[in-house]
RNA sequence: UGGGGCGUGGCCAAGUGGUAAGGCGACGGACUUUGAAUCCGUUUACCGUAGGUUCGAAUCCUACCGCCCCAGCCA
């Protein structure tokens, strides 16, 4: 750093506690000037599904480092194989994008607009003797390839004269050939040890509409050859991509090199893996295709939509993407880990609500009949800036069915018969009788109140060593509620017994639906994906689908840390 | 068996020759009108194994073990 003349980019993080390794790339590469101190990266999707958690992990990574070093941000689609891709997908990308990255206001990049470009390169390489048409079918390339331990050898085509490849390639080109007659291969080596180099091949035969260029083209670039390119194009600086391309960085450095363009840098790192949950496009294709989940955006599915449905916000993922970090080492993080950080930014600043779920009535009997109080309580204990809000309270009530029971066992300190607790800010009531049906169900509760506990505090401060939440049963709103849990049982939903189909794993009671809730009435002014903390249970958040004024449906995010359910199991 | 990677406490993850950060989790305790939050404390690191170099190694060398990726005209 001391012999270096370049200016440091003002916002480096050059002294940190510490970077991850790729950071620490850029600071070497910013030191020797190698770019220009220029950083400037991509996030490259195919537009062949929705965005998941762990291509939040990559656009965190990606968007994260210009952040740091003032540098730039290209969101651009891979979009190379028409087959697959499809302008829904691209739509919920951009989406997905901007919601992560809101500074992010460019519009996206195609590598299909790149076409024409990387066409007259591949005539570049034609002329240079570095690429051949080749006639071998599919499967015969497969077998000249060789294997992992036995080299290739070379296609009889390999040798065609420069002038004949030119020749032939135009004519792919032109649409004269069918689908699979013929491709462009590089020459490199058929018995590279590495497999990416035994003559890859560049350009395939596909008659197929492509969602933006339609049928302008039948001939469409593989990876390994457009990558590369539309870094360059692009003046990317560092190609961040995930470790399976390590084995693909020398052919990412031949065709820059043979072309002499402008050479990114190639950085590979450990994609995410989350326990309870799959990431592969393919497992998540069929989740919705077989219809497990009601859609790509589903609140049970690791996407990003699904995600942000069921109420997460960007910058609990950008924080979990900062406590997970980058590194090279396959790991699998705990889903323990997410839910924190969801917790923990929703605890700032989601106002207090209170909702009963499974509701117990009580009857208050020496409340007086037609009265009604209102309490003003605060939307969040720890930020009275977030002021207040009323709350009715009457005679008959509604508290959650969990927080009595007929004989609590030792350490259960909330309502049972001939106990006092507190309502939270209202007051202190004593449970004195049980009324129960023919079943012997419970249905209702009697209970007295002290008028001098109004607030919830006694002039005797005497203590209680419960607290409920309430709401008033006249004064409540009907609301549905959906609790979600894991959609699979095991850690590594990959692991499926033998001769059984994925489903084997799938959890039955990854949502359930409760309907009859009773929601404080301030709830029902409650914006579609606004978010509250349901006092004692909970962060939820509207519905942005479903849910409407006078039919309300929540959905819970993620809930409270519960240390009753823990002291239960033991 | 060929090539490319990776192996640090339950889960992530710093550390790049000077004698093992931090976060999450777990377990205690304080406080508490959310059994939440907050605060305090504790927790098991023979750094995959075995040798070697060195005054000194997680860091360098050698061998071995384990895990992941690669034989698409997918990305």
């Amino acid at each position: 750093m001391e012999n270096s003349t370049l200016e440091q980019p003002a916002a480096a993080i050059e002294g940190a506690a510490s970077v991850d390794f790729i950071r620490a790339l850029i600071n070497e590469d910013n030191r020797t000037g190698r770019f220009g101190g220029r950083v400037h990266t991509r996030f490259p999707p195919e537009p062949n599904g929705y965005l998941h958690i762990g291509h939040g992990k990559s656009i965190c990574l990606n968007a994260g480092i210009p952040r740091d070093y003032s540098g730039k941000f290209n969101l651009r689609f891979d979009d190379t194989n028409p087959v697959k891709e499809e302008e829904e997908y691209v739509e919920s990308i951009v989406a997905d994008v901007r919601w992560l990255v809101p500074e992010f206001t460019d519009e996206p990049l195609f590598a299909s607009d790149y076409f024409e470009q990387m066409y007259l390169w591949a005539e570049d390489l034609v002329q240079k003797g570095v690429a051949y048409v080749d006639d071998l079918s599919a499967e015969e390339i497969r077998q000249y390839r060789g294997t992992l331990t036995e080299p290739g050898k070379d296609s009889p085509y390999r040798n065609r004269s420069i002038e004949e490849n030119l020749d032939l390639f135009r004519r792919m080109r032109a649409g004269e050939f069918p689908d699979g007659s013929r491709v462009l291969r590089a020459k490199i080596d058929m018995s590279s040890p590495n497999l990416n180099l035994r003559d890859p091949v560049m350009y395939r035969i596909l008659h197929a509409s492509h969602h933006r260029t339609g049928d302008a083209w039948c001939i469409y670039p593989m990876y390994d050859w457009a990558h590369g390119l539309e870094d360059s194009i692009e003046g990317i600086t560092h190609s961040i991509c995930t470790l399976e391309f390590e084995d693909h960085r020398p052919l990412y450095d031949w065709y820059l090199d043979q072309l002499g363009i402008y050479h990114p840098q190639q950085i590979e790192f450990a994609r995410l893996n989350l326990t309870y949950t799959v990431m592969s496009k393919r497992w998540l294709l069929r989740l919705v295709q077989r219809g497990h989940v009601s859609g790509w955006d589903d609140p049970r599915m690791p996407t990003l939509a699904g995600l942000r449905r069921r109420g997460y916000t960007p910058e609990a993922i950008w924080d979990f993407a900062e406590r997970i970090g980058v590194a090279k080492a396959n790991s699998m993080v705990d889903l323990g880990l997410l839910e924190y950080c969801i917790r923990e930014d929703l605890n700032a600043r989601a106002l207090r609500a209170m909702a009963v779920l499974r509701p117990l009535r009580v009857v208050i009997e020496n409340y007086p009949e037609d009265q009604v109080e209102e309490f003003e309580i605060p939307n969040h204990p720890q930020r009275p800036e977030l002021g207040t809000r009323r709350v009715a309270f009457s005679r008959t009530l509604y508290i959650e069915q969990e927080d009595f029971m007929e004989e609590p066992p030792a350490k259960f300190f909330r309502l049972a018969p001939g106990r006092e607790v507190r309502l939270m800010n209202a007051y202190y009531i004593t449970c004195v009788s049980v009324v129960k049906d023919e079943s012997g169900a419970i249905v209702e509760l009697r209970c007295t109140y002290d008028p001098a506990s109004r607030g919830g505090v006694t002039p005797d401060g005497r203590k209680v060593k419960g607290t409920l939440h309430w709401v008033s049963a006249a004064h409540a709103e009907d609301a549905e509620v959906r609790l979600y849990d894991t959609l699979f049982l095991k850690e590594n939903p990959y692991d499926v017994p033998e001769g059984q189909e994925f489903t084997a794993n799938l959890n039955p009671e990854s949502l359930q639906v409760l309907t009859g809730c009773k929601v404080e009435a301030s709830l029902a002014a409650a914006a579609p994906g606004e978010r509250f903390q349901f006092m004692r249970q909970g962060y939820f958040c509207g519905d942005v689908k479903d849910s409407r004024p006078g039919a309300l449906v929540f959905n819970r995010t993620v809930g409270l840390k519960d240390t009753w359910a823990k002291i239960q199991q033991q």
